[in-house]
DNA sequence: GATGAATGAGTTTTCATTCAT
DNA sequence: TATGAATGAAAACTCATTCAT
């Protein structure tokens, strides 16, 4: 029941917005009553947080696996930008309402999603750093603001990017990280 | 008056977001009563298709300057992501507005705006294609995707982008059109 | 101009109603501004005064002429009758908002328009006493019931006429005032 | 609660009409707040639909009790009638109401009452033809019509009829169907 | 005579939240 | 666990009216 309000709701907050969509609306959609939904939850917002929480702690998690597991800087970029881009299949959803609704948090909750996403962020931060050093990676470049420039090719996507179509995530993946390796990649490193 | 509203409502979309804004909340930032908003709009979706419109109606305006003006294929794109990421210090409040708030134009003017959103998107592909075509830019690219990882990029700094900070619009711009050249590039174009 | 106003606010009057009717509403329709409006009526409640004087003043004046010109009982009544009825013709409009809009007078004017109603009631009332005091009509009746009863009838019509439809004012008036006089007729008397 | 709304509201749009009680005026009356209001009730105009449905529904099923029980089309005519006027001691507001404010239904709704009206109304003409064939009523009469004649007596009452004055609503009755009755009779028929 | 801008009080409606059962 | 009823605060919007120009 509380796994079936959230995810209602999630898909209700793609369509409408999320203060757009009323309890009422989400209730509506599974029958129960309001007063039911507040067994569950504390808040609206709570509801909100919990969809961010787990949404970030996973790919975090998966992040994480992907450091531990990968060799090269190269291919750990490449599995974090394929983590993010072919979740849009499974997790298109929630991703976008990850991207857009972070402002209806309260400022408590909105600062520990901020700190989580600014790990997720400084990782790939980190990842560029090394590699720099390794040489696999351009000399001139400020990893930071790579950083920023990699994560508005993959998190942009879920704004456009349409299942339905012939395209399928795993091409998208490929195109992106062959962009991404072209735009940062040394010239003398082996390809 | 009408010019007042707009700008301060601007500052509280971007601050609370459109929803979250009430008109009561723009019009005490000018002291003005909300007989007096409706005098000059004729709803709140009104005043944000205002916004709306303004600011892509003049993109696509200064977009055809560039592609009227600029000679090479590489120095339209250069122009164009310029354009874009400069345009944060001056515009950075509407952008973010622009970007985040579509969602809330009845679909008759999401239509219309999201039409021309198309056009600005499409003279990108079409500036790629003809690059690819003249050998400037690499065969294998999908132009329409790497469009969209373009305005990924540069959309994507109006959410993080801090003016305030010792990184300057014009670095910013630099290292991104290098960082997209180096991405797409042939390798045996005369960089 | 005025008149213009008083014209084109009566046909605004039938079809939404009064109160659902604004200035607004009134002005657009001869494309003139609401000072416009304030110029020539010191308030929207003025403006169906007017409209109300206007029409129970013309009726009484044409009442009273009648009761002038007519000799029998029975002629003054009939050609009352034809009175009301006929004027659904060129005055439908303004009767039908007469009989519905009496309530959104302030109550001061609202006296003045009922004590000129029951004036015109009255002298129909005073008619059925002196025509059943001449045997014209039936001993039993109650001339102040029977003059609603009337009333009803004649009133009512500008509910349903439909002035487009097959039926002319002068048949529905000639049929009413036959039904109203075998209603009311003393059996002796000299049809 | 939610009966006690309908009929406090009932007296109210009697007292001040529709479109000038406002929700705040209902619930004020019975110390409940706005919310509570639109947990009954859709919107405003629900709660007036809601009004109109069970008024004439309920006279709907009366009138067809009448017909079929009533004997002779004189006394079935009779019946209705008096159904009609008896009803303002009982029913006064709610049929004052019904008859006045019909023109706030949104016109989906108001459909739908004008429907039944046209049943109800078609009833009696059906039932005049009848009488008219049976030879109980004069032959020249157009039912149609009469019956509009009728119903205006009747339902004009509702406007003026005082229940605290002097005369009983089944004195009234009784003037109004003998005056009807005169009206349509055939001079042969036996009285 | 007429306009454009502004006001302020009021309107209907929405909605997150609470709570007794 | 769940419901139904109620609350209260706030939202968007309307509108008669005023008034300087």
């Amino acid at each position: 029941m509380k796994s079936e309000l959230i995810k209602q709701s999630i898909n209700l907050f793609v369509e409408k917005g999320f203060s757009a969509t009323s309890i009422q609306d989400i209730v509506d959609t599974i029958g129960v009553t309001k007063g039911s939904f507040y067994y569950h939850f504390k808040s609206k917002e709570a509801l909100l947080m919990d969809i961010h929480s787990h949404y970030i702690d996973d790919l975090l998690r998966r992040q994480r696996a992907i450091l531990d597991t990968e060799k090269s800087h190269k291919d750990k970029l490449m599995a974090i930008v394929e983590l993010i881009i072919v979740d849009i299949e499974k997790q298109g959803a929630v991703g976008r309402v990850y991207f857009r609704e972070i402002r209806h948090l309260k400022e408590e909750n909105a600062a520990i999603i901020r700190e989580k996403r600014a790990d997720f962020r400084n990782n790939i931060e980190v990842l560029l750093k090394e590699g720099i050093e390794a040489n696999e990676f351009r000399k001139e470049l400020q990893p930071k603001i790579i950083t920023f420039a990699i994560l508005g090719i993959t998190n942009w996507s879920y704004q456009w990017f349409n299942v339905e179509g012939s395209l399928t995530v795993k091409e998208l993946s490929a195109m992106y990280t062959d962009f991404i390796l072209h735009g940062i990649q040394s010239p003398d490193a082996s390809n």
